[in-house]
RNA sequence: GGAGAGAUACCGAAGUGGUUAUAACGGAACGGUCUUGAAAACCGUCGUACCGAAAGGUACCGUGGGUUCGAAUCCCACUCUCUCCGCCA
């Protein structure tokens, strides 16, 4: 959520900002300034109004006593007690209108973040490793995972439906031994490990700011719980509406969990494949820092989430999101890509954010480094470290053999306890 | 699922219809006095948000309603925590 006082002062910035994700919101704008300069009116008038009532209030027990008349101030205080609510009233109706319009408003890009129509318009910034040339006909994960009888959509298409997978034997085996792999390569790097609950509520989705506007993305159970779409929503939400100790910071976590997404709106897209399911696990890390070094805190995160790739030997490359293909909440991302010899592309496996104030403003995480200091927003940001689902396709893809077998990357042989797949 | 108890500031806790919730009292934390240094003792500071240029004002006692001229206090619903029973991994 942007900061009101930010809209008031400079209407302009936020809407050349909107326009810069190809969003024209300058109506929206005009409309929310409207509101809360009204709003404020009404505000400061019921203060008043109150005030006249809690010193009416005070007047009439010591009236009572002196054993004056009180029917004088009973009237007055009916009266300001009627108009108190219907202020209130309107109040209230202006809140929710004004709320309603400041949850529409995306974040605003970072001054770095380079302007773009779409995801066409993403920036390069390095890469690593080169893309395997084969010298055979190169197979893709799904018809490696099923020749090998690890990867079985099919029957999952039966327990469940479509988009979910089950991995059996040592595809099962090679599931777990990257998300292990990933946990201790980052608690190793100063992350704290969490294991989340895979079911948020209400209020923890709309802090991370996947509700009130994309919950047709969420799995909800009848008890009003969501699915998480990714580990950021708990860790995040651990902090929802708390002041944290400035000396903490920066906190670092990283958790595993499953991730539930309905993909909305994505049908007939990579339906074959680990590449797009409902449930798929990840590796998600979290930081909650001072926001002078938000920025640094960036791409130290992102060079965190890269490194499992470079113990994996997996090629890939790092781009910088233009402002056309910016994540709502999001005011700076760098996608990590790896490497698909199916799609013969680049494919996203990790998505590194710094969101500034706006999950903290939402989510209301403060911090302040001495007890007579004044609470300020802490910045967050997330990123992938990185998609399991993901790199288990990359790794049977780019390191398959001719013979239709899979060579286990060194990094994952203790954890697989062997070094060939078939 | 059943029965009971509870939710007040960083923690503990008093307050059960008005006239100090800028929340008593105790502790923690921070600053100071004293001390070679520390401890102890003593003195002081010590919630959040909104409106306002300021003075100042307002809101917040788990959440949401209600009763009342006036609610932390009375009533209703919900949430969470604890204890016991049942059930379950």
């Amino acid at each position: 959520m942007l900061d009101i006082k930010a809209v008031r002062e400079n209407p302009q910035r936020v809407k050349d900002a909107m326009r810069s994700r190809n969003k024209n919101m300058d109506v929206l704008v005009d409309e929310v300034l409207a509101i809360d300069e009204q709003r404020r009116g009404i505000m400061t008038a019921s203060d008043a109004l109150r005030n006249e009532q809690n010193e009416a209030s005070r007047e009439i027990p010591k009236l009572k006593k002196e054993g004056g008349d009180v029917s004088a101030i009973f009237a007055r205080m009916s009266e300001l007690k009627e108009t108190i609510k219907k202020n209130d009233e309107q109040l209230s109706e202006l809140e929710d209108k004004q709320k309603t319009i400041m949850y529409e408003f995306p974040n605003i890009p970072h001054e770095s973040v380079p302007v773009g129509k779409d995801d066409t318009e993403n920036v390069e910034v390095r890469k690593s490793g080169e893309p395997r040339k084969f010298d055979f006909e190169a197979k893709a994960h799904w018809d490696l995972g099923a020749d090998l009888g690890i990867l079985d959509p099919e029957t999952a298409a039966k327990v469940t439906g479509a988009r979910f997978t089950f991995y059996k034997g040592l595809g099962a085996r090679l599931e777990r031994a990257i998300i292990n792999l990933y946990l201790n390569t980052h608690t190793a790097n100063g992350y704290t490990e969490i294991f989340p609950p895979f079911l948020v509520n209400r209020a923890s989705m709309t802090g991370t700011g996947q509700l009130p506007k994309f919950e047709d993305d969420a799995f909800k159970t009848t008890e009003d719980y969501f699915l998480i779409p990714t580990a950021e929503v708990p860790v995040t939400n651990m902090y929802r509406d708390e002041i944290l100790d400035g000396k903490e910071l920066p906190l670092r976590y990283c958790a595993y969990s499953a991730c539930f997404r309905a993909e909305a709106g994505s049908a007939g897209r990579d339906t074959r494949g680990l590449i797009r399911q409902h449930q798929f696990n990840k590796v998600e890390l979290v930081k909650f820092v001072n926001p002078e070094n938000s920025y640094e805190e960036l791409e130290m995160l992102t060079n965190d989430a890269e490194r499992v790739l470079l113990l994996l030997g997996l090629p890939y490359r790092v781009v910088a999101l233009s402002t056309g293909d910016l994540g709502f909440s999001s005011a700076k991302t760098y996608d990590i890509e790896v490497w698909m010899p199916s799609y013969n592309r680049y494919v996203e496996i990790s998505s590194c954010s710094n969101f500034e104030d706006f999950q903290a403003r939402r989510a209301s995480i403060r911090f302040k480094n001495e007890q007579k200091d004044k609470a300020q927003l802490v910045h967050t940001l997330n990123g992938s470290g990185v998609a399991i689902g993901r790199t288990t396709a990359a790794i049977l893809e780019n390191y398959q053999n001719e013979d239709g077998t899979i060579t286990v990357p060194e990094a994952l042989v203790p954890y697989m306890g062997t070094d060939k797949i078939g």
